[in-house]
RNA sequence: GUGGUCGUAGCUCAGCUGGUAGAGCACUCGGUUGUGGUCCGAGAUGUCGCGGGUUCGAGCCCCGUCGAUCACCCCA
């Protein structure tokens, strides 16, 4: 029989290490709720229509990275590679547009992109993202950047830098966009990335290899080319950021990957993991709801990899001693088979009044079952033989110290309640 | 998609120039009658990723394949 085994390049999280997974992830989304931020639960695949035309075509995650397929109807449908357009085509479906704007909403789940897999860059990942749709306002784009700020900070967070840059607005970048072509035009490049600059000339600007960051030293940069307004407005973005002492470098020559970016753009950089070093990333999109068929309104929100961060935080050591807390306030063990079914059903009484508790199963030892109960992480432990049923008076231990106390079974709920 | 490295017990790894597998941790049981985390003792566990080939003989050599990983690419 075949061996079974997960897809080639998918994420999994288990125990124990899944705990830590849910940390990350609970402290992003947390971060978001508090600023005001709503839940949006959207399908994970949609009409592959949406991405071509809100991704862009011109970009790899839609040209070589989707998972594709045709449904039993016919229909080409597209497990979705990122967040943003679904939350565009839902917002414009239910007329979400059309209430007080800004609208904000969060969202976490799987995405999936075809890539050769690596540590940090999965074929399905997960991701927690923000958007905040309907107004342009550098308030609202510094809050967005706050709020992944605030989470990483939260996480413990230290060896990660933040990258900001203005894309402008759609005039800045046409007059920037011909000068750079003409610029590139000069250059002695190789045929890929000529067809590279042909579909984005901006991303030979983030081109690893030597000669091409040679060769780009000199080349216009879009910030020049701003126009008053998006001058001012990132402007305004810096100035919030410097008083809200978040730390962050200008970097002109950022570039994201996907073609709806305009105006104040950002990415945050753990300094702690390899080539798949970016841990969140976002910036506004101005065109991108009317190119969906919605009104003509701004938005901005970010994408953090939950992966990524996870490895991150491992790697800065974050989770050595605070985060592995007890789960359970009691364990609960039967002396013998006899006093099983009590213990079974009291356990089942305490949850029901809201404790948390478990109990040794099976027919291991006193010894044994003493070692279950220390390594579910219960903060107390109790024993349950005849004589305590007879008197309804039990020792309950302190994990910790070592120290017990008597008491009446009966009222162990209330006992745990006021803990 | 391109190039490199790696793949041995649940985990981390050792295994000399090819002679038919080990350590530590974890796990189970025990150290006399109902109390864990330390200590001591005992025990179980592997188709050496998978499939071919070379050889009297392969975990060690060759080919393929799957997977992981590093860099490019891309990006979360």
């Amino acid at each position: 029989m075949k061996e079974l085994q997960a897809p080639k390049g998918v994420s999994e999280y288990f125990p124990p290490r899944s705990q830590y997974f849910e940390f990350v992830r609970e402290t992003l989304i947390e971060s978001a709720k508090i600023s005001g931020y709503q839940l949006m639960e959207l399908p994970v695949f949609e009409d592959t229509e949406l991405f071509r035309r809100g991704v862009g075509e011109s970009t790899d995650v839609v040209s070589k990275e989707m998972y594709t397929f045709e449904d039993r109807g016919g229909r080409s449908i597209t497990l979705r590679p990122e967040g943003t357009a679904g939350v565009m085509r839902s917002v414009i479906e239910h007329n979400l547009d059309k209430l007080t704007l800004p609208l904000k909403v969060w969202y976490s789940g799987a995405y999936f992109r075809a890539e050769r897999p690596q540590a940090g860059r999965y074929r399905q990942f997960y991701q927690v993202g923000i958007e905040a749709i309907g107004l342009n306002d550098p308030e609202i784009d510094f809050e967005v950047i706050a709020v992944a700020d605030r989470a990483f900070k939260k996480l413990g967070l230290k060896s990660y830098r933040l990258d900001i840059t203005s894309l402008g607005d759609a005039k800045s970048r046409a007059s920037h966009r011909s000068d750079l072509v003409a610029y590139i035009s000069k250059l002695n490049l190789d045929e890929a990335t000529v067809k590279k600059a042909e579909l984005n000339p901006l991303r030979l600007f983030d081109d690893k290899r030597a000669q091409i960051q040679e060769a780009m030293a000199k080349a216009p940069l879009l910030l020049d080319y701003l126009s008053q307004e998006s001058k001012e407005n990132f402007q305004r973005v810096q100035e919030l950021l410097q008083e809200a002492k978040i730390d962050f470098t200008i970097n002109p020559r950022m570039v994201r990957g996907l073609d709806y970016y305009t105006g104040t753009t950002f990415e945050f950089v753990s300094e702690k993991l390899g080539a798949q070093s970016g841990i969140g990333g976002g910036g506004r999109y101005d065109g991108l709801m009317a190119e969906l068929g919605g009104s003509d309104l701004s938005g901005i929100g970010f994408g953090l990899g939950v992966d990524r961060i996870l490895l991150a935080c491992e790697a800065e050591g974050i989770f050595d001693s605070s985060i592995n807390k007890p789960q359970l306030d009691l364990f609960l063990i039967a002396l013998s088979a006899q006093e099983k079914g009590f213990v079974s059903k009291l356990v089942n009484e305490l949850r029901n009044s809201g404790i948390s508790c478990d109990m040794a199963y099976g027919d291991r030892a006193l010894k044994g079952a003493m070692k279950s109960a220390d390594k579910s992480g219960a903060k107390f432990s109790a024993v349950i033989g005849s004589d305590e049923i007879k008197s309804g008076l039990v020792a309950v231990k302190d994990m910790d110290s070592g120290e017990s106390k008597e008491v009446r079974i009966t009222a162990l709920s209330n006992e745990f309640k006021t803990n």
